[in-house]
RNA sequence: CGGGAUGUAGCGUAGCCCGGUUAUCGCGCCUGGUUUGGGACCAGGAGGUCGCAAGUUCGAAUCUUGCCAUCCCGACCA
């Protein structure tokens, strides 16, 4: 029993690093702050980019793919952008090893070899996909630019964690350029849809939709459009952020084009993206002490049949009917694995399906067969029933649509209760440090009342709902006046 | 990068303070058999540069120094 987990309540980050790493989804690399994407946790992360893609292009987008490295040069073109990231850039500084003259059998970089111009590993590829974009869009024509890549970037994070940070993730980054301010703002707010539409309805994850201070703001954009979720434990983290860009990467790169009065203008840009963090958001927003819990929608495994044996005679009547099965939750476009494996006993396998996650467990022995029926366990409320054979498939499919909103529901409840109204310092820190979660109080709108908050709570202002009511009310800290509420959370 | 902890077989560990035969135990793994309705049992077997590198010593898992990695708490961040 070495697979056995920590619990959330003896330890939050060990019992989350446990899901990860038992549950075969990652694991530390010999590198240093990456990981390695284990096959289970690599068939979550298609499922979730192919549905991604799926809304991407229903959107207008098209896919490319521009270079990992940026020359110096460009990187550090838009200024904000270039400041903003300098701090956790890789640097190719050589193109050569060589034998260590020294020190037989090992290699040393050759001073020889030294570049011409410093390359940055892209930390976010706005740069270098600005300066492509210069040479594209010469007319109003060739407008809207609507492009998306999915690419690996590196960001030299201090401290890292599987998928919610790792210094080198796998993300989709979308940069479109536009005619229009009011066109490039609609993308922004259009690709918060997607993202948020996608988190609630295939993640199962409810999001608040908000814009983020200008604090939290991206480096480089004039707005910072984001969803943001709310894990177990309290703490917020950030699932997806869209930007409007302004015009800033088109005058940092000299972007214009003719209108159709044949005058130049500065192109409009949005970029957005979502990254693999979305599978930490995931594990923390559903899962138990006895495991992963999949939203069946993207689930890399959706149903696992084990079979019950009794006896050698036994077997090809149960691979037999189970058979029959597989080949009807096939027909439904149904992912089912039946592990007849003989190196693990029933027990065994139910509980290393339930570790992983799987949404939908059949047993099936010679006494269901009997009977005609097979025992249903699902994954989320661990509730078994006894169903009849007949209709099975159709049955099953049923059931993994219920569980699917059953998580869902219980996460937004969950995120729901834990949103909480402050009007007091006092009942502001002791909600953040008895109860966490998301509290809602007002702000008198200044930077520096957000970092005399982040500092003296660690909470900062995870964004400005985008449906807020406006209310005026005195800022938490200050007294100063305020018209709306904003959301703070201690976030990861 | 600052503070704290850890690193012994695939995993979890004993041994380290006080250096001394062949490095302990459990799980897992392999072979054979019996099994199978919630993490099976019996018998036999394989598996180790004690994180890496130097140093002290007749002798290092154990002492010293440096490095690497991981975890926790900060700063930074999607």
């Amino acid at each position: 029993m070495s697979k056995e987990i920590t619990t959330r309540e003896a330890d939050y980050s060990q019992w989350y690093n446990d899901l990860v790493i038992k549950g075969e989804l990652a694991d530390h690399s010999s590198v240093r702050g990456c990981m390695v994407i284990k096959p289970y946790g690599y068939a979550l992360w298609e499922n979730m980019r192919d549905q991604l893609d799926k809304m991407f292009k229903a959107t207008g987008h098209v896919n490319a793919y521009f270079p990992l490295f940026v020359p110096k040069s460009l990187f550090e073109a838009e200024e904000k952008n270039a400041e903003g990231f300098a701090k956790e850039c890789a640097v190719v500084t050589h193109y050569r090893l060589k034998n260590d003259p020294n020190n037989k059998g090992k290699l040393i970089v050759d001073p020889e070899a030294k570049l011409e111009e410093e390359l940055v590993i892209r930390p976010t590829s706005e740069a270098i996909i600005w300066n492509t974009y210069k040479g594209w869009i010469q007319s109003y024509r060739d407008l809207p630019l609507l492009i998306n890549q999915w690419a690996n970037v590196v960001r030299w994070e201090m401290r890292t964690r599987l998928f919610l940070r790792t210094a080198e993730f796998l993300w989709q980054e979308g940069h479109t350029a536009h005619a229009t301010k009011e066109e490039a703002i609609e993308e922004t707010t259009k690709m918060l849809d997607v993202y948020a539409e996608f988190v609630e309805h295939y993640m199962a994850v409810p999001v608040i939709k908000g814009v983020k201070t200008p604090n939290e703001r991206f480096a480089g954009a004039e707005d910072t459009y984001c969803i943001e979720a709310l894990m177990q434990d309290g703490k917020a983290l950030q699932a997806g952020t869209s930007h409007f860009l302004g015009q800033n990467f088109a005058k940092a790169f000299d972007v214009q084009f003719l209108n159709k009065e044949n005058k130049k203008e500065f192109v409009w840009a949005t970029s957005w993206g979502v990254s693999t963090r979305l599978i930490g958001a995931l594990i923390m927003a559903h899962s138990d002490d006895q495991g992963l819990i999949m939203p069946p929608r993207i689930a890399p495994l959706q149903v696992v049949i084990v079979p019950i044996y009794k006896g050698e005679e036994s077997k090809p009547i149960i691979d037999d009917k189970v058979a029959l099965l597989t080949r009807d939750l096939k027909a439904l476009g149904i992912s089912v694995k039946y592990d007849n494996s003989e190196n693990a006993r029933p027990g065994w396998k139910f509980a290393e399906y339930e570790l992983k996650g799987v949404p939908v467990r059949v047993a099936m022995g010679l006494r269901d067969i009997e009977n005609n029926v097979v025992e249903l366990a699902r994954r989320d409320t661990k509730e078994k029933s006894t169903v009849s054979f007949e209709g099975l498939a159709l049955h099953i499919l049923q059931l993994l649509e219920e569980i699917q909103q059953q998580i869902f529901n219980k996460a937004l409840a969950f995120r729901n209760e834990n949103i909480r109204e402050a009007n007091t310092w006092d009942e502001f820190v002791e909600i953040l440090d008895a109860k966490a979660g998301f509290v809602s109080a007002h702000w008198d709108g200044t930077s520096e009342t957000e970092d005399k908050i982040k500092e003296q709570t660690k909470a900062t202002i995870r964004c400005i709902p985008l449906d807020n009511k406006q209310e005026n009310g005195k800022c938490i800290l200050t007294g100063n006046p305020s018209t709306q509420r904003v959301l703070f959370a201690r976030a990861y």
